[in-house]
DNA sequence: GTTGTTAGTACCCGCTGGTTACCGTGAGAC
DNA sequence: GTCTCACGGTAACCAGCGGGTACTAACAAC
């Protein structure tokens, strides 16, 4: 399993962090995972670098605010890369970056969970709106 | 095990839903998965039931109307059980379904990952903040 | 009567997610 | 020359929701 050295006063950077302490910066990247479009749109990535427009549609509803500040976020996390290439129409390319490729795992667990109990979680929610 | 019988406007591709797809219920589900509390609530429970208040500390740092709604929305979907002791002073408990249990796997995945990779994605916001 | 405990709810506020409209630039159609 | 289109956003606006604080009900213990 993990063994963890030394947590102490998670001053160090180089620690694991303990997400369960409010303090911990571990809570922001979680934040960042827990935004709504990031799994959709680094999933949208893992097959090689999109267009603004073809996220768009990749990800499917999501409006053209919202997924620039999703991968603004990102970019700025280190998870993905923005390349600007002088062009008319203008051209932008988003890329995972490696850090962001390592959490293509995690995220594919994620969604692979969502979309194999999908169906158990409609069942319940039927369920307990009926009981109301 | 789980089959569905017709899924409506996208061609039925089987019993497994479409992450990608907006109208795919697979997405309230991610939705769900995607909000900020429920990662750390599931994972709080991880070693049994659990009661309000020792949710709320565990959890540290979620208002109480915050907690009430993730745990709500939990239940309803078939997450987790609650189980009210006819009490003075009122007890509550909180436990995982077996539905709930599965979410375990994925959910330590992210909690790993941002674990571990926090330093990193900290190094890079500095980075890009400093490049502005 | 007073205090303590517990699981919430009521109420208010500010942020933010979402929607729609619009822009600048140059290539091609006419 | 000028009309239109493609593309990647931004501007302005709004509703809703997350978050914080105060408060409640009920009874046991003192």
């Amino acid at each position: 399993m993990v063994t963890i050295t030394a947590r102490g006063t998670s001053a160090h950077s180089n620690e694991r962090g303990d997400a369960y302490d409010p303090k911990c910066p571990t809570r922001h990247v979680l934040d960042r995972i827990g935004d709504k479009w990031t799994v959709l749109v680094v999933g949208s990535l893992r097959g090689g670098p999109l267009r603004f427009t073809q996220l768009r549609l990749a990800v499917g509803g999501v409006a053209p605010k919202v997924l620039t500040q999703t991968l603004r976020a990102l970019e700025r996390d280190g998870l993905l890369t923005r390349t600007v290439f002088a062009e008319v129409p203008p051209r932008v390319e988003y890329e995972l970056t490696e850090l962001g490729q390592t959490l293509q795992t995690p995220i594919a667990a994620i969604r692979d969970w969502a979309e194999l109990h999908m169906s158990q979680v409609v069942e319940a929610r039927a369920r307990y709106d009926d009981e109301i």
